[in-house]
DNA sequence: CGATATATCAATCGATCGATTGATTTTGTC
DNA sequence: GACAAAATCAATCGATCGATTGATATATCG
C-alpha cells in the first residue's frame, strides 16, 4: 500500500532543521517505523491541506489524526511549510505515475503524423482513462482538492504544480489542436481542453453539492459509471464536429 | 455601487452580541459611515473567506484590507462567525439578484407546455447569460470561490447556499431534461447538468492555471468571448443531437 | 449648546498556533 | 549486555488568533 519513499527530498527545510533522520549510509529496518509515521503523516497533511488550506490546517490536528506525535511532523519534514512540500511533491508524484502510460502513449502518437481520425480514438481513450482514474481512485479527490486549494492561493507551490502536471505534459491540447486544427498552444485550444477538463472536475470540487442532489452519501459504482458515460458522450459530441460520424468503440 | 442593506439580518450571533447597531427606528444618517464600513468589511471578507478559508482569514487582515478597526467586526457583525453568515447571505443575494430575470423566464417556460425546440432555444440563452454574468462581472470570481471553498469543508453555510441556488431554483435539470427526455430530478440529468456547469465554473476555480497557460495577467474581452463562444458551441453539440440541426441564433 | 445614539479606536484578555526542548523508548550493531 | 542511532513523547516557548474593554470621536436630535 505505501509505495512512497520520498526520503531526503528536503534537507534542510528553510534553515531549521537541527535533526533528520539521517538516513545516511545506515541499514533499513526490519521494520521501519519511520517510514509508516511519515506516510501516515503525509496522508493526513494532505487531507488536512486540500480541506482547511495551508494556514488553517494545524499541525496538532495533522498529527493526531495521523496517529502520531506533534513533534514527529518537525522531526520528520522539518517544518510545516515542509511538509506541505512534500505533500505538493507527492500528489504530483502520484499523478504523474497514474497519468505516466497513458500520456505518454498520446504524445508518442503526437510526435507521429497524427490525423484526426486517429486523434479522435486517443482523445477518446485519453478522456475514458482520465475520468476512470479521477473519480476510481480514492485518492484522486485529495489530489483535486489539494490543487485547486493551491489556485486559490496561487503562492506557494502553485509553480511546481504547474510546470509538472500542466504546461507541455498533457497532451490534451496537442489532440484538441488537430481535433479543432488550431495550433496546440493557441488560445482556443486551450480554452477547450479547460472545458474538458472542468466537466471532470465538477465531480471532484463539487462533489458534497452532487451528492446532496442526487440523494446519496457517495458515489457508488452506479453513478461513476453514468458519470463516466456522461463525459464521454459530451466530448465525443463536442469533438463530432470535426469528423464524420464512425463507428469507433 | 452599495446597494446592500443587510441591515438587521443576524441578531445576536451566537448569544455574544452586548451592543450591536440598534438600526431601531432612528432616522438614517445623511453620510452613513456604518453602512460603507460594513460594506467594505464584507467585500473584504468575502474574498478572505474564498481565499484564504474561514478559519485561516484573520479578522484583523479582513479590517486592515477593509481600512477599518478590529473591532468594527463584531460591532458590526457581532463575531467572525456572524460576519461570514453575513458574507454567505450577500452571496446568495448577489447571484439571485443577478439570475432572477432569466431563471424566472426558464421556470415559466417549464411550468408552460415545453417543447424541445423551445427548451433547446431557451438553453442556450440561459447558458449565454450564465457565461455572460459570471465571467463578466467583477464580483463573481469572488462568490464563485466562496461557493467552492464551502464545498470543501461542508459544515459551515452549505445548507443555505445549497437551498438557495441549487435545489430546485436552477431550471438547468428541467431544459436537460426535456431535451433528453429525463425526469429533472434523474440521477442522469443532474450528472448532466453537472457537467454543463463544470465548464463555466473551471474558468473561475481553475483561473490562475489558465491565465498561465494563456499567457496572460488578466481575462480581456478577447478571452472572454472566446470562453463563450467555446462554451456555447459545446453545449450546443451536446444537446443538439436531441434535435435535428436548426439555424437558431 | 448639551444630550444621546452611532461609530471608531488602542490596549488587552485567554486560547491556540507552530516550533523547540530534553527525556524516554525502540531498534539494530557490536 | 553495552552502546548509539532512530523515533516518540510530554512539557513548554513566543507569536498570533478572535474577542473584549473602556475611552474617544462623530453625527443627529431637542
Amino acid at each position: 500500500m505505501a509505495k512512497l519513499e520520498l526520503e531526503a527530498s528536503e534537507r534542510d527545510a528553510g534553515g531549521s532543521g537541527p535533526q533528520m533522520p539521517a538516513s545516511r549510509h545506515y541499514r533499513k529496518a526490519r521494520h521501519d517505523r519511520g517510514a509508516e509515521t511519515r506516510h501516515r503523516l503525509l496522508l493526513a497533511a494532505l487531507d488536512a491541506f486540500g480541506r482547511y488550506g495551508f494556514e488553517a490546517a494545524s499541525t496538532r490536528d495533522i498529527a493526531k489524526r495521523a496517529d502520531a506525535n506533534l513533534a514527529a511532523i518537525v522531526y520528520h519534514f522539518g517544518s510545516k511549510e515542509a511538509l506541505h512540500r512534500a505533500v505538493t511533491e507527492y500528489v504530483i508524484e502520484q499523478i504523474t505515475r497514474h497519468m505516466h502510460t497513458e500520456q505518454a502513449e498520446a504524445r508518442d502518437y503526437l510526435n507521429g503524423s497524427p490525423d484526426k481520425a486517429g486523434a479522435r480514438i486517443m482523445l477518446r481513450k485519453l478522456i475514458r482513462w482520465k475520468v476512470q482514474s479521477m473519480l476510481r481512485e480514492e485518492e484522486a479527490e485529495l489530489w483535486s482538492r489539494f490543487i485547486l486549494r493551491e489556485q486559490m492561493d496561487p503562492s506557494s507551490t502553485f509553480d511546481a504544480v504547474y510546470e509538472h502536471l500542466c504546461s507541455d505534459q498533457d497532451p490534451l491540447n496537442g489532440l484538441i489542436g488537430i481535433l479543432f486544427d488550431l495550433a496546440p498552444q493557441s488560445d482556443e485550444a486551450i480554452v477547450r481542453s479547460a472545458t474538458i477538463m472542468g466537466q471532470i472536475f465538477i465531480f471532484h470540487i463539487g462533489r458534497p453539492m452532487i451528492l446532496r442532489r442526487l440523494g446519496r452519501n457517495a458515489l457508488g459504482d452506479e453513478e461513476l459509471d453514468l458519470i463516466a458515460r456522461v463525459v464521454e458522450e459530451n466530448i465525443d459530441r463536442i469533438v463530432g464536429f470535426a469528423l464524420p460520424l464512425e463507428t469507433a468503440a
